[in-house]
DNA sequence: GAATGTAATTTACCATGGTAAATGAAAAAT
DNA sequence: ATTTTTCATTTACCATGGTAAATTACATTC
């Protein structure tokens, strides 16, 4: 599942709250980018027919849920990136996300233990 | 700048032929999903509003090369992705791409070795 | 009960990416 | 010289994402 910039960012509020209106949505979009209510009330329209959500109505109200996974968005996104623009070069992408500067000492940590990690199931 | 799919498999023919005509470049595509040289044609003119490639024409033919630099366009796809999806977190954009089963033994020893050679320009 | 507010729904744009046929003009082949 | 091929140009769709006003229907408040 392919998301525009606005959907995920309409996903994210759904998936914090597990459940929401497109009011509360709103309310949690006006910290960036503000939106209408009117337009979050299109785009879940949309979000619905592509079956990223699903809503159950009580009394006047519209609730909304998530239908797919975060982790299942992002990581089909990374898929796509990696294959579309990096021919499936890891090491290609790996180089230009170090490139940031603003790269921690911690995440580099991290990272490097995600990889040995890797390695171990490697031999398996 | 951002690019559809084509757009990116077109300027690709771009980048290695270093200059190329629609024509040429409808060839490079057949290999994969073809598009007709109407289309290429098309998405030349939009990439050239764009500014991502110019033309000069010589006899009757448009010769087209690139303006923008294939690095440039997939760091930034790297990095709009890892700030979009991945909330800038690169520890959980690489453990999505190392779930993938099909990453080989070299590929974890290059991005290894570039995860080191990052730590000692850490400590400078 | 009338006025106000709050929902959903309808409708209508705009931009971008992609698709390609139709047309016209020029070069190449016959 | 006529036909065929090969370009560029024009025109016209369609899908998707995003934007939002206008309308309608229902509650809440005064």
């Amino acid at each position: 599942m392919k998301l525009g910039n606005l959907q995920l960012r309409i996903m994210r509020s759904l998936w914090e709250r597990g459940e929401a209106t497109a009011r509360q949505i709103t309310d949690d979009l006006s910290g960036g980018v503000p939106s209408t209510l009117s337009t979050v009330q299109t785009l879940l329209r949309k979000l619905e027919t592509k079956g990223a959500v699903r809503h159950e109505q009580r009394e006047r109200t519209f609730y909304f849920r998530p239908l797919i996974k975060e982790q299942d968005v992002a990581r089909s996104a990374a898929q796509d990136l990696l294959a579309r623009v990096y021919d499936n070069s890891l090491s290609g992408l790996l180089a230009h996300l170090l490139e940031d500067e603003t790269v921690s000492a911690e995440e580099l940590r991290d990272i490097k233990q995600l990889i040995e990690a890797r390695e171990r199931e490697m031999t398996k």
